[in-house]
Order: structure tokens, then C-alpha cells, then sequence
DNA sequence: GATAATGTTCGATC
DNA sequence: AGATCGAACATTAT
């Protein structure tokens, strides 16, 4: 990092910042920046990332004035008037966030003219994300396969016991499974077992009570600390529509394999390995196997 | 050039 | 009905 008042700070909009705090910071610096602006006009620029037909979905939303914006998991729900509704997911690399009257930022699939003149911009370097417009949350696509939120509705003891149940998958794969519960993604799954000391490749049904309510519990903890430092941003950019995230700062295991595990008298050293075709990092030293 | 990246869906194969 | 795996989507950074 460098020092404040040397170098000059760079401004380059930072990387996208997909999992529940991340969007949740998202939804509340739009709350605080769009809400009550009316959409004037739609441009979709790249039509693969609109469900449907992209026609369709600029007439939708032109008129349409913003009034509330919600979230499910990593879904960014935009609710305008006469019951219109903008879902939005980033998968991997979107981002949104309005501009003032200047060029288009560079990867821009959808741009929103607001009627203050601002432009609510949808980038998305790979294209893998999408927004969707439909009357109803039931008729949502991006939402049809997502389980309960992880902070706003986390199950209970018996419940996450319940969704467990007799599974023989392992407890990684199952947090990052959105038809669960939603909201986990690849950080924050890593980073919770680890505190919980469940080793990732654990079958769920060998997980006891204790773990159980461990894994309620930290998961509150870990999702609600991201949201307080604002997500978790990779890489040291600066960005022109809001403070990066310092969640990064906090991170025990992720992106750390061969670094001595942070856990009070742990001699351990972090390890990675893939599960499900993403990273997994973990102590072996207090991430134990359960006795079958 | 190879590899990995905070995600989801779909089809094939158990 | 499940689970499970790989491929696909597509680009950038290291």
C-alpha cells in the first residue's frame, strides 16, 4: 500500500465484488445515490446480458421511477414504480453504479439515463452477469434457484441441521450451493470454516450440533463484519463511486496457501486445493476431520 | 504462454 | 429424485 500524500492515487473503478457484502454495500451507496430518480432512457449495449428481450426490457424500465432497492444474496433487486422490477446478479464482474456527463466507462453493457442527467452504468468486463425485468419476484429467473438469505434469513439450528440433513456432499460445496443458502460465495466460505475449524472437505452429515450452531453463528459474524468494512476489495484501486472495501485486510486463509495460520497457537501453515472447480484454502492443523 | 479469478447454469453420468 | 462432474460463458491480471 503506499503512503498516504506520495504517489498519486490512481482512479480506476475497482474490481467487481460479488458475494452478500459486497452487493449489500452496493445496494446501500445506490440507495443513497438513485433512489427517487426516474429512468429516461435505456441502452442496451450488449444484448446477452439481459434475459429476455432487450428490447423489452429498456421500454420496461423507461418512465420507471426507482423507490426502493433490495436484496437477495448476491441478487441486487431494483423495485420501481408500477410494480416494475430490475434484478440485477454481477456474477463475476459486474458492476453498477452511476456517472456524471462524461464518456461511458470502458465494458459497458447497459447504460440508464437518469432524469437529473447522471447515467446509471452496467459494466461487466466478461459478460457473465445479468439483469432481468419482470412484474413479479416469482417470475425472476435469477432468482428462481436461490435458497434463504445468510444474514437477513438465516436458518435456525434445526433448520441448518434439516438442510444438512443426510448429505455426503462436502460443507464447502454445500455453502457455496445458492439453492441453500445464498449469499456464501468463495471468500467468505473459506473464511468461515476456518473459524468455525471445519475442514472443508467434511461431509455435511458428519457435522454435530456444536458445529452446527457454530456455523450459524460465525457466518453472521463474518458476513456482517465484511458489510461494516465495506465488502472485500482485491487489489489497491481507488474508485471514483465509493470507497473500496477493507474486509481484504481481515481475510485468515483465502488467498493465503503456504502462509502460517493466524489462529492463536496454531502451528499449522494454510493449504489450497479445489473443490467444485474453485479454490478452497484451509488449516489442516485446526481444520480437523470429524471421526466417521 | 499458462493459470487463476469474489459465479451460475446446463447437460451427461452416475 | 438425488448427487456430481466438467464444460461453458468471456476477460483480465499475474
Amino acid at each position: 500500500m503506499s503512503c498516504a500524500g506520495d504517489k498519486p492515487r490512481r482512479i480506476v473503478v475497482i474490481p467487481p465484488m460479488p458475494e452478500l457484502p459486497e452487493i449489500e454495500t452496493v445496494r446501500r451507496d445506490l440507495t443513497d445515490r438513485i433512489l427517487g430518480r426516474k429512468i429516461v432512457r435505456v441502452e442496451v449495449l450488449a444484448p446477452q446480458i439481459v434475459e429476455g428481450d432487450a428490447d423489452a426490457f429498456a421500454s420496461a424500465l423507461a418512465g420507471r421511477t426507482i423507490i426502493r432497492i433490495d436484496r437477495l444474496g448476491k441478487a441486487l433487486i431494483i423495485c420501481l414504480d408500477g410494480a416494475v422490477i430490475l434484478v440485477c446478479h454481477f456474477r463475476m464482474t459486474g458492476q453498477l453504479y452511476p456517472v456524471g456527463e462524461e464518456p461511458l466507462p470502458s465494458h459497458t453493457r447497459a447504460a440508464f439515463t437518469l432524469d437529473d442527467g447522471r447515467t446509471l452504468v452496467y459494466r461487466d468486463a466478461r459478460r457473465l452477469g445479468r439483469l432481468e425485468v419482470v412484474g413479479d419476484r416469482a417470475q425472476s429467473v435469477i432468482l428462481r434457484n436461490l435458497g434463504r438469505d445468510a444474514l437477513e434469513d438465516s436458518p435456525s439450528e434445526d433448520e441448518l441441521a434439516a438442510l444438512l440433513g443426510k448429505r455426503r456432499t462436502a460443507i464447502k460445496v454445500f455453502l457455496l450451493d445458492q439453492r441453500h443458502i445464498t449469499g456464501v460465495g468463495n471468500i467468505y466460505a473459506s473464511e468461515i470454516l476456518h473459524r468455525c475449524g471445519i475442514h472443508p472437505e467434511e461431509p455435511c452429515l458428519n457435522l454435530t450440533r456444536a458445529d452446527v450452531r457454530c456455523l450459524i453463528g460465525t457466518m453472521q459474524d463474518v458476513l456482517s463484519e465484511a458489510i461494516g468494512e465495506r465488502g472485500t476489495t482485491i487489489s489497491d484501486y481507488v474508485t471514483g463511486w465509493g470507497r473500496v472495501g477493507d474486509f481484504q485486510y481481515r481475510l485468515r486463509v483465502y488467498r493465503r496457501a503456504g502462509e502460517a495460520c493466524v489462529r492463536e497457537g496454531c502451528r499449522g501453515t494454510v493449504q489450497r486445493t479445489v473443490q467444485a472447480g474453485r479454490s478452497t484454502y484451509y488449516c489442516p492443523q485446526c481444520q480437523e476431520r470429524r471421526r466417521t
